[in-house]
RNA sequence: GGAGGGGUUCCCGAGUGGCCAAAGGGGGCAGACUGUAAAUCUGUUGUCGACGACUUCGAUGGUUCGAAUCCAUCUCCCUCCA
């Protein structure tokens, strides 16, 4: 893999990002397909929208249908049939989020499916023995994410357990053209912030995800992370705010430096009924728009836009026709990766400041 | 023509004397959603000058301190027999 910082406007970065399936552009917006899938659309579908990296995740996936089945398949982008890049999550944020279900020691974590109950146990060995399997361009560490709020002693006890398992997982990872990136960690305390950057990046990987945000807190004290972070990072890196994906977000983290971030919120909430526009967020399974028969955006370009009218759309939805969630997934898809291109574009022109506030005239996070 | 069963708030449906403006589900309306246990979850859903009042359980009349619940008549629907 290879990174290369192309422009710099302040903090923000344009880049490229090589993998052994294409060139990314970097700040990079990744949607997330869990089970091997961007839920409701297809790869095509999903290609059109702009997208040049998706997720999976090595806990789901490990669960059903089994790494090695799809190992046998050819790894997961024959599996899938996507030609362009994936990274894979490490399941370090499942453990996190199915909360009671496991339990965490040094060693790993010995969790309970939540599929049919039964019990198993990842260790940094084990993830990478998935994820290799998986055969994504990027994998990411095993990590533990600490909650919020959190104790501090508890978040020190994360970290640290982070950078042991971050030192075992590249131990035992090899692969002729998979990257693993590091995680860092650290809550919402600055010392544990640096401490954990420097640990991690004293391991030097390819690159490096910042985890544990978006949890909960704050955004400003999200925001206050990422600038404690952003002198302490190598700048030929890639930088990945894991977790991070509202349009608002994605500007205050390009501008401290982030180059790639993912999130399940376009695909989540077009799937209950939001889209964004220009203006926020649009609810549009709302009755407001049940004779409003312009397209969600009259400027976006997306498929879903340039074929059919908000009245149409809310119908579906109502209707629980497939098609409804399927045309609101790709239009929040589309509607990020045209937010990306234009925060590329202007950074190439060092006009990022000014993006960034005509986008928030008009935008209500 | 005879015998039986039934009409409940937008819909389906529980409720057989007070704890019932009436369970539950659907539908409607709204809110939430940030490395996906999510096409999920939460709230709300008679009216009003609303910590109270008023109207509502096919219609009308009655019994009772009190009726969706008991009685009478009417009306409509369903099933079976002729």
């Amino acid at each position: 893999m290879n990174f290369k910082v192309l422009y710099k406007d302040g903090a923000a970065r344009r880049g490229v990002l090589e993998t052994a399936h294409g060139q990314i552009d970097t700040p990079v917006f990744m949607p997330v397909g869990t089970q091997a899938t961007v839920k409701t659309v297809s790869p095509d579908e999903v290609r059109d929208t702009g997208a040049q990296i998706i997720l999976g995740n090595t806990y789901h996936l490990y669960l059903r249908p089994g790494h090695k089945l799809i190992q046998k398949a050819g790894g997961l982008h024959q599996f899938m049939n996507w030609d362009r890049s994936i990274l894979t999550d490490s399941g370090g944020f499942q453990v996190f989020s199915l909360g009671p279900m496991r339990k965490i020691t040094d060693e790993g974590v010995r969790f309970k499916s939540h599929l049919d109950g039964s019990f198993h146990m990842f260790t940094p060995e084990k993830v990478m023995e998935i994820e290799m399997a998986l055969g994504a361009d990027i994998a990411m560490c095993f990590d533990e994410c600490a909650p919020y709020p959190a104790e501090y002693k508890e978040v020190v006890k994360a970290m640290e357990r982070t950078t042991a398992w971050a030192k075992r997982c590249q131990e035992s990872h090899q692969h002729p053209y998979q990257s693993l990136f590091g995680i860092i960690q650290g809550g919402v305390f600055p010392d544990l912030r640096r401490e954990s950057a420097r640990q991690i990046q004293d391991l030097d990987f390819p690159g490096y995800g910042i985890g544990g945000l978006s949890v909960g807190e704050p955004k400003p004290m999200m925001y206050e992370m990422l600038e404690v972070l952003e002198p302490l990072m190598d700048v030929n890196k890639p930088r990945y705010l894991m977790g991070v994906g509202s349009p608002d977000c994605l500007f205050e983290g390009v501008e401290r430096g982030i180059d790639m971030f993912d999130c399940v919120l376009p695909t989540r909430i077009a799937r209950n009924g939001t889209v964004f526009v220009p203006e926020g967020k649009l609810v549009i399974r709302n009755a407001e728009y049940a004779e409003d028969f312009r397209p969600i955006d009259e400027n976006c370009q997306c498929y879903t836009c340039r074929n059919f009218g908000r009245g149409y759309i809310r119908h579906l939805l109502k209707a629980n026709e497939v098609l409804g969630i399927r045309l609101t997934t790709i239009h929040n898809l589309h509607f990020l990766q045209t937010l990306m291109a234009s925060i590329r574009q202007a950074i190439e022109v060092g006009r990022f400041c000014e993006l960034k506030r005509e986008f928030f005239k008009k935008y209500q996070p």
